[in-house]
DNA sequence: CGCATTGTCGACTGTTACAGTCGAGATATG
DNA sequence: CATATCTCGACTGTAACAGTCGACAATGCG
């Protein structure tokens, strides 16, 4: 239970701007709506995601927001690290300045703390808001549209 | 970042317990001083474990903890589990009860969620007691004690 | 029995993170 | 200028967490 409700928030936020696929900038209001998440926790979040390089604004009547990159090159790895920083279970497994361990014998536990995180990684990283979006898109098709052909009479 | 410190703790004494194969119990005091924590901390954390059947206590002079059972018994899942509840990095992940999502458009995050909630199942449920007193073992064996064999003249 | 040693339990405090709200300001359009 | 939109910082309430403390129960020993 440690992905916060802003981040969660956050990514549906930038998978439903993945849909859009960056036509034209989609206003704070219809991202609440659509993601059904509070408009004012929106606007703390995706000005963060914006000076990260994330997602590029737009003001003014007919503004908004849209992807500052292609979809498939926005993984979910750097967003959740945007927004919660490392992404060890535990300080002493951070990869950049682990914390160092203070029991007096061997601690082997945070080997398997380092398994865990890197195996996240891994997941997060090759899961992009490309992914997302087909995924999406494939529970929101209805059948006809997946339907590969009528069966020739 | 999400183990808990009482986790880290928690865990940190049942390998001091796995080192010492449970001979004899080890008194509280003791684990708190070769573990680094708190002596508070373990006489909340202990009886948690001991009422899920990990550890067994003995009261009275010469009393103390030892595992309930053989050490490759018991997974770090389990502990984890006990201590700390759900696996899963957000509510809508959890295998038993998973919260339904509110989102509109179909939220395909979770399946991604629920990867790292496998994922980290995995390697938490292969990584028991046994396994880490033997990595720690390996951390305290001095050079000598691990060298094979002396060159031959 | 009486005493020391050990685990057991619940109440308590202080701190931090998180969720969420609000209002005043900046910028673009027309 | 008026309006729509993003921007920023301050603020509140709640819950989880870390850690302490004191009273109590059981065991072993003389």
């Amino acid at each position: 239970m440690w992905i916060s409700r802003r981040t969660d928030y956050a990514t549906r936020a930038l998978v439903a701007l993945a849909l859009e696929a960056g036509e034209r900038p989609v206003k704070i209001h219809d991202l609440a709506a659509r993601t059904d998440t509070p408009v004012s926790i929106l606007e703390q979040v995706l000005p963060q995601l914006r000076s990260a390089g994330i997602v590029r604004s737009e003001r003014g009547p007919s503004g908004g927001y849209r992807l500052n990159h292609a979809p498939e090159d926005i993984s979910l790895e750097r967003v959740v690290r945007i927004l919660q920083g490392p992404l060890a279970p535990i300080a002493c497994a951070t990869r950049s300045e682990p914390e160092p361990c203070t029991m007096l014998e061997g601690c082997a536990l945070n080997e398997t703390w380092a398994e865990v995180r890197d195996a996240t990684i891994a997941i997060l990283e090759r899961t992009t808001l490309a992914t997302l979006a087909a995924r999406s898109r494939g529970r929101w098709t209805t059948p006809v549209e997946l339907a590969p052909r009528a069966p020739a009479g």
